[in-house]
DNA sequence: AATGAATGAGGATTCATTCAT
DNA sequence: TATGAATGAATCCTCATTCAT
């Protein structure tokens, strides 16, 4: 299996370096394996052009990325803290890793429509946990009971997107984790059933 | 002024159709001035260079679409009513332009960060609406007072801006517009200071 | 129309001299650009691709080839002396233009099957000139009665395509001219109805 | 000796089944590699580089290809005779090896002028059996005395390999044994020396 | 002898922009 | 103003060959 091999991730780990300094359009195959301290042939071997090096890159992170969210959510109980816990999450990986976010907020979104059609495959992994914590909370009673769920997980995952492009537009200048219990307040009361003046 | 003169807007209208139909990066400046019905070189006169036809392009339709918002938005009077016009009339004006919305909502955000960094500040005059109204909720009473008004916005922009996405990569081919009472819901809920039991 | 336009010609001659003076793979498109004198990318507006350059080499060089052979036959009037009259015409034209002689004889045939398709299509010009010439005989009495002519039109072309591929690849050092007279008696020997001793 | 071991034929046999189903410049050294059943590698142990393999090759196949029509002349008596079995061994062995027919007179062609030298120096083996075929027909005094040798050569083998590469080109539709007969007719009546009506 | 992972040189083509008319 | 022919920089990928094992 070639996902396996040390030079596999060596090259993905390269792609992201370079992307995030140079931009995507400035990325050329040939500077990813110089980076990687490969052969640009050797590129080749492991990905079949460069679309599939961006693709694979995307898969592996994000990948990487839900696996971490999701261990964090089994550890809570309430749907309301697992809101929380994937809003933390979300943030904090990000904010851990400043090239990541910069290819995923904003050099990967220069793709063609192609390319995009198959990042989205791979969110389909994050929505299902949105998913998961919404239908949860409407058992639980506590989220609306007639909530529309593919509607609210649009509003979570491009509230916390969007987020997150600014942080990172604006050159990741301030601490994008200390924004997450605001933004779980507000996404978590627009989704309560609300009983009495709780919001002091 | 270059803007007032006829071939100027017919250059733009050329580019918006131009894009929907090829995609950006299928999108040469022959094919637009050819759809146009100018010479390439009639295309210089009018815009700096490639770049310019899309950043104008974005301030000429983005600036329709915040002003037509806007006067919307006057002819209410709650904060809440204003959000719903907001929401409706951002809905509508993309679910009537199927084109507009192709090149707003896919095609422009493949551009470089260069680009997008312009885009953005075409955006301010949208969150500026946005924040008026969550100014004056909170002065009213009716959003929660405590609100970090820079994130709010965020997150409103983020969901609408999901949500449009989300309904032309599915190709438009549901309803866009009747989710608008729903996001309003969900989001004017999660503003608003709660009293009592009102979501029944 | 292209092909009037000066570059078009221009072009065309430059790679029958750079093909001769390379090698066929060793042509670039940039080398033969240079030496028309016109930049790369105005090879384009002019041909397809490279292998359209190639395809219209051939065929405006082998269409006057064809027509200078024609016109000679036509001063003709037996058939015995058509036949004279071609093979002495397509020795001199490539006794008299070296490089084309190398470009037809060795580098174009290093083409790819499709590339030689389309050689042959303009080939068939010269097939039916030979026709004529062997219909001819065949109804003066000169030649033998029976003859297929779609085989002996082959042992024509192939003898004299082989020769002149011969004396290119013994790099042209002896007179090509020389050899009429006699392969045409070879020729002309085999087509003839003998009724008497005439060969000395 | 390389040549007597199971691989160096084993190699050359791939070759020529890749070459035939492939076509020259889709024959890469692995593909043929992966067809004989060894190491991309392996192939260097016996063949110096790609080149050496096609030489080889034509060598091997063409060394046999004469042989086989010299045992057979052997076996007639008067040069028209073996005139006529030279051109019935020539079509029958290719009629015989579609594959090897395809690569000699197609895929073959399209290497480059040095490869094409080299393997004019294997065919020096089959001029000479022309050579000795004339030069016995003119001391039998069946042919013209007078024939200039090196030109009839030309004239024999230009003639039988166009045809046989028409009959390839023409992806072998027809019969090419077929045309033996009357093709060994033109040629010998255009060798002879004719004394009366003999061509009735 | 045999392997096969790794190497790295090389080239056709596109398209934003210019400028002589 | 308007034209459009001409420019030329820039890059992904293939594949013959090597060499450590």
């Amino acid at each position: 299996m070639k996902k396996n091999k040390p030079k596999y991730k060596q090259i993905l780990d390269a792609a992201v370096e370079v992307i995030a300094e140079n931009g995507y359009h400035a990325s050329q195959v040939s500077k990813i394996a110089k980076k990687a301290g490969v052969a640009d042939g050797t590129i080749y071997l492991y990905f079949d052009n460069k679309e599939d090096i961006l693709v694979s890159l995307f898969q592996e992170k994000m990948g990487q990325f839900i696996e971490r969210i999701e261990s964090v959510i089994d550890e809570n109980d309430t749907a309301d803290e697992k809101l929380y816990a994937l809003i933390e999450m979300h943030f904090r990986q990000l904010a851990e890793n400043h090239h990541l976010a910069i290819v995923t907020q904003l050099e990967l979104r220069q793709s063609n429509k192609n390319l995009r059609m198959k990042i989205n495959d791979v969110l389909k992994g994050y929505l299902a946990l949105v998913d998961n914590i919404l239908t949860q909370g409407m058992e639980e009673g506590t989220f609306h009971g007639h909530l529309n769920v593919k509607l609210v997980r649009q509003v979570i995952f491009g509230t916390l997107d969007e987020i997150v492009t600014n942080w990172v537009m604006k050159d990741q200048r301030y601490d994008l984790m200390e924004q997450a219990e605001e933004v779980h307040f507000v996404i978590s009361n627009g989704l309560k059933i609300h009983s009495n003046k709780e919001l002091a």
